[in-house]
DNA sequence: AGTACATTTCCATACTCTTGGAAACATGGA
DNA sequence: TCCATGTTTCCAAGAGTATGGAAATGTACT
């Protein structure tokens, strides 16, 4: 994974609305959401929920596939896991440092 | 950990050349760098450099201590961790989703 | 005290992002 | 075809961010 591509996708985390979209459909699992579910649920007017949801698709964390008239969007957890892999790169230059190592609840993430 | 404090440290990563100090210093240990070190190597002026290890520091990521005349800057491998688990909180609903889960090489994170 | 060096603060410029109303663009049903 | 509904694009205003030179601050050594 590209530093540009992750720049990419920590920005788009990194803003409150975009945040909490990204992590209801984490939570919503592969099925995913509505665009209109989603800005309902978020009392988003259309235009910002979907700006929102443009930037994390063009960050490359959500995909979204078409049903009828509704646009379907749901996150990318394959690409979460790169994402979060990219950041412990070589930590402590690849010796284990974490004080309390402790594997994740709901979900382990690949090696990069 | 709260929203705006996540939003806060994935803002200060999503910024190409924090990421680059960031990553350094992850790879550096608990030892660190210091400020000097990190601007020469990165080839960034002085002031630049002060801004951005201010800001991860703002956002919790580093921690910094004097040594002298220098100024010694460390990765905060624990509030790291923390971040990466808020991502993945009840991924899926609480059921494990992830393809090919795999532990990570290096570095195991708590779950939040 | 004076000098040398490390780091930070100040500041101005240029650039990028967020927001939401209005209009445009689908799609499905009558 | 016409209408209702879901979603996106367009646009402009306001807010926030990155950069780096110059000056200020801090520390150590003589």
């Amino acid at each position: 994974m590209e530093t540009k591509q992750v720049v990419e996708a920590l920005a788009a985390l990194a803003q409150e609305t975009r945040l909490a979209v990204f992590r209801m459909l984490v939570e919503a699992g592969p099925a995913g959401l509505r665009a209109g579910e989603i800005s309902t649920r978020l009392r988003l007017p259309a235009a910002t929920a979907s700006f929102h949801l443009a930037q994390l698709t063009r960050a490359g964390l959500l995909a979204s596939r078409t049903q009828g008239r509704f646009v379907i969007y749901s996150a990318d957890f394959e690409r979460m896991n790169v994402l979060l892999g990219f950041l412990t790169d070589n930590c402590c230059g690849g010796e284990s440092c974490a004080p309390v190592p402790q594997p994740v609840k709901t979900m382990k993430r690949k090696a990069s």
